[in-house]
DNA sequence: TACCGAACTTAGAAACGGCGCA
DNA sequence: TGCGCCGTTTCTAAGTTCGGTA
């Protein structure tokens, strides 16, 4: 990327957002305190004016603003869509691809290292690299073929039609346990199962997902097991003995008493109403204050239970998990047209307090029972339909199979629907993500365009044109996320890009010897802290002091604009563009620029793997994906301390050892001293090599503490890179990713290496 | 065009389990 | 052999996007 794109550059301070997020917090909770006490005597005040009028009242202010000082449109930004629709018809053929890139081949820059070609992800032919990483003489490889609905030939309608034929299932073999075989052949017991090559077929159209699906149901949570007698509850210092359903409850809150959940306030309310209205009227008369509630022995009962848990023999384990095991082989895997696919999450969710993250108005809620009667059942008609447990009955049994999930509840906290979908490892899955790789490729063509237009537009003589220039280059540059408008009081107070209000920047005409630096302080998904400072270009200054200009503190940045109104932009601009394409190509095309900067061919596999961590880790920073700090960081950093210490002084000895040992040669000139040397030295580069893995690994540890990676590693960066750079300095793959981890590379991949392994 | 619900992806925390070390 | 550590897996909350409807 250029000029301003480039990210780490664009943070003054990067490390500020983690290391002094604790500091922040605090402040930040004050602010937010403020904002919604603040919030409250607003509406106190204005308690005449419903929500919306205020709204609309505000709209109206805005748009005569607007119109004193922008002038009417020059209908300049039609011609341009205009003109660019006619570039985009030049640019793509119908399956979405350019045309020069079909006609020509294409090598990775990981595999032929010219630097011109170290744009990988530009200039990447994905499914030929992909086989060129993995298996270079495969002269049979045929791309992919994305079907579109242009794409109807003659010949393809008939293979469709043959395939809808095949569609149901073959005949199947149950072998062993967990052994579905197709084709009447009987898999090997552990024998890897056959990989389904799914990205060399074709795919289905017209948002069909599957043709046919069949699948065993969920598996629900166990049902209430009481109490023993002795473990008493206990009501202002006195025993009483619970109804089964409060009981129930009450466990929940008792299982939790060590969180720092329980001690917050919203989630002792919460959890009290919703207790009792579990309570017999007779405990709802006598209970009716959670400070006089003693859960302890209850706690303590499940402590001593978890750890019995820990202390089960060996057999005692393996029967839990051959029982485990058996429920997952029944029903972890459904078919769909015809193969074996693993479920995601078969198991319904099980009762208990709803954990909110931030400061969720809902938390310490009571997450009721999911019964048979709560759940869909979406599945083939022409499938073994699942049977719900006896005496029960499904709410619904359908079949639509233009939706990918098995199974569906609604669940009582926000009324929203919870869904059985499939592993990661599925078609269906793998091909989503696919896709989304290349739409970010897609945006990589056509993004200097988009980044001209936008910069052209925030001269604008509208306003809704400025703000939403302004809120793209924002998602751009700093990786945000869009920013739905969020019901208030129904989840944590969050924001995302078009939802910023003016109480989370501040404007620094100069800070720390940079001119124009805007001060980002909010909180975004999951209520993770997103503290920035940007030197930004002075026209998106000027933009945004005006875009500020007479608002309160807690009114929107950007009040001509929505994710909605955004995303339809983005479309005209692209096809399948959204805000979140910019984070998939931001954060892939960092990790690239990063490996390419970073790595050192001359380095040892440690300090390579290093290197590829730290530009992990310079997108987990781009996309701001923080975590706590692990409880036992500091023991372990500690820990490794001193395996570091012991190291150095094992290397001194050897070294010491080694001197004496030459010197000892000097004098004999024999062959048993001149073998001594040499193991010693063998014994020095082997403690030398064992300690630059330890400082290493804790370089690696300390720069990781507040960061994570997996989340970008697995949502973020298109695997394709990963896999070419593991191929150019000779990493093993698995160093990178472990085997359940992007499952459209890896699976390929590691069916060629096992290959490998077995021709030699 | 605004709104809303459905469907699906992205996210961090917690639980689990296996491995290495004393 | 037991224990602690750490990577992996599971869990489910919290986002985004899309399409239907009024």
């Amino acid at each position: 990327m250029s000029g301003d794109h480039s990210h780490n550059d664009s943070q003054i301070d990067s490390g500020s957002r983690y290391n002094d997020s604790h500091k922040h917090k605090d402040k930040y909770k004050d602010k937010e305190h403020k904002h919604k006490d603040h919030k409250k005597d607003k509406e106190r005040e204005k308690s005449k004016y419903s929500n919306s009028e205020h709204r609309d009242s505000s709209d109206k202010k805005h748009r005569d603003k607007d119109k004193e000082r922008l002038k009417l449109k020059d209908g300049s930004l039609d011609k341009q869509k205009d003109k660019h629709k006619e570039k985009k018809k030049e640019e793509r053929s119908f399956d979405g691809k350019p045309k020069k890139e079909k006609e020509n081949g294409f090598e990775s820059p990981f595999i032929k290292s010219e630097p011109e070609n170290d744009d990988f992800y530009h200039s990447l032919k994905h499914e030929k690299s992909l086989k060129r990483v993995h298996d270079d003489d495969d002269a049979e490889f045929k791309p992919k073929k994305i079907k579109t609905e242009d794409d109807r030939s003659e010949k393809k309608a008939k293979k469709r039609k043959q395939e809808e034929e095949d569609i149901k299932p073959k005949k199947k073999t149950k072998g062993k346990k967990g052994e579905v075989a197709t084709d009447g052949k009987k898999k090997a017991k552990k024998e890897p199962e056959e990989k389904w090559k799914w990205w060399e077929e074709e795919r289905y159209t017209d948002g069909v997902k599957w043709k046919f699906l069949e699948h065993k149901g969920p598996v629900f949570a166990p049902p209430y097991d009481p109490l023993p007698s002795n473990v008493k509850f206990y009501y202002d210092g006195k025993h009483m003995k619970l109804s089964p359903a409060a009981e129930e409850v009450a466990t929940f809150f008792a299982k939790m008493l060590d969180h720092e959940y329980t001690t917050k306030e919203v989630f002792q309310k919460n959890f009290f109403k919703d207790w009792r209205k579990e309570m017999t009227s007779e405990e709802k008369s006598k209970i009716t204050d959670l400070k006089k509630c003693d859960f302890s022995e209850m706690s303590e009962y499940f402590k001593a239970q978890s750890e019995s848990r820990k202390a089960m023999t060996k057999e005692e384990k393996q029967k839990i998990k051959e029982e485990n095991e058996r429920i997952l082989q029944e029903y972890g895997f459904c078919l769909m047209d015809n193969h074996k696919e693993r479920i995601a999450n078969f198991r319904i969710e099980p009762p208990g307090l709803f954990r909110g993250r931030g400061d969720h108005p809902k938390m310490g809620m009571l997450k009721r029972r999911i019964r048979p009667e709560d759940i869909i059942i979406n599945c083939s008609k022409d499938s073994k339909h699942p049977k719900p447990p006896p005496g029960t009955k499904w709410k619904e049994v359908r079949h639509d199979n233009k939706v990918t999930w098995l199974v569906s509840w609604t669940e009582n906290i926000q009324g929203s629907i919870k869904y059985i979908m499939l592993n990661p490892s599925s078609r269906i899955k793998g091909e989503k993500d696919w896709q989304k790789y290349e739409t970010a490729r897609q945006l990589k063509k056509c993004v200097d365009r988009i980044r001209a237009q936008y910069r052209d537009d925030w001269k604008s003589k509208e306003m809704r044109i400025r703000q939403r220039a302004v809120a793209l280059y924002f998602i751009d540059k700093l990786a945000l996320r869009a920013g739905n408008e969020k019901e208030e009081g129904e989840t944590a107070d969050t924001v995302g890009c078009c939802s910023l209000r003016v109480e989370h920047l501040t404007l620094h005409q100069e800070m720390d010897g940079q001119e124009y630096v805007v001060e980002f302080d909010f909180l975004g998904k999951d209520s993770i802290r997103y503290y920035n400072k940007v030197p930004v270009e002075k026209r998106v200054f000027k933009n945004l002091q005006l875009f500020m200009e007479d608002k309160e503190p807690e009114d929107d940045l950007f009040d001509r604009l929505n994710t909605s109104i955004l995303n339809k932009h983005l479309q005209e601009l692209m096809d399948g563009l959204t805000a979140k394409v910019f984070r998939t190509y931001n954060a892939s095309i960092t990790l690239q620029q990063q490996l390419n900067e970073i790595t050192n061919s001359e380095d040892n596999v440690p300090a390579k793997i290093l290197s590829y961590n730290r530009a992990n880790r310079a997108v987990a920073i781009l996309c701001n994906h923080q975590r706590a700090p692990p409880k036992t960081f500091e023991k372990s950093m500690q820990n490794l301390q001193t395996k570091i210490d012991a190291k150095k002084e094992q290397l001194a000895d050897a070294k010491r050892e080694l001197k004496s040992a030459k010197a000892d040669a000097k004098v004999r000139r024999d062959e048993k001293s001149k073998k001594a040397v040499e193991s010693k030295k063998k014994a020095v580069q082997r403690i030398e090599e064992q300690l630059m893995k330890l400082e290493v690994q804790a370089t690696d540890r300390e720069e990781n503490k507040q960061i994570a990676l997996g989340t970008s590693k697995l949502n973020y960066l298109d695997p394709r890179i990963s896999v070419a750079w593991c191929k150019k300095f000779g990493i093993p793959i698995e160093k990178i990713y472990n085997k359940t981890q992007h499952p459209f590379s890896l699976s390929d991949f590691q069916q060629v290496v096992n290959l490998a392994k077995e021709k030699t």
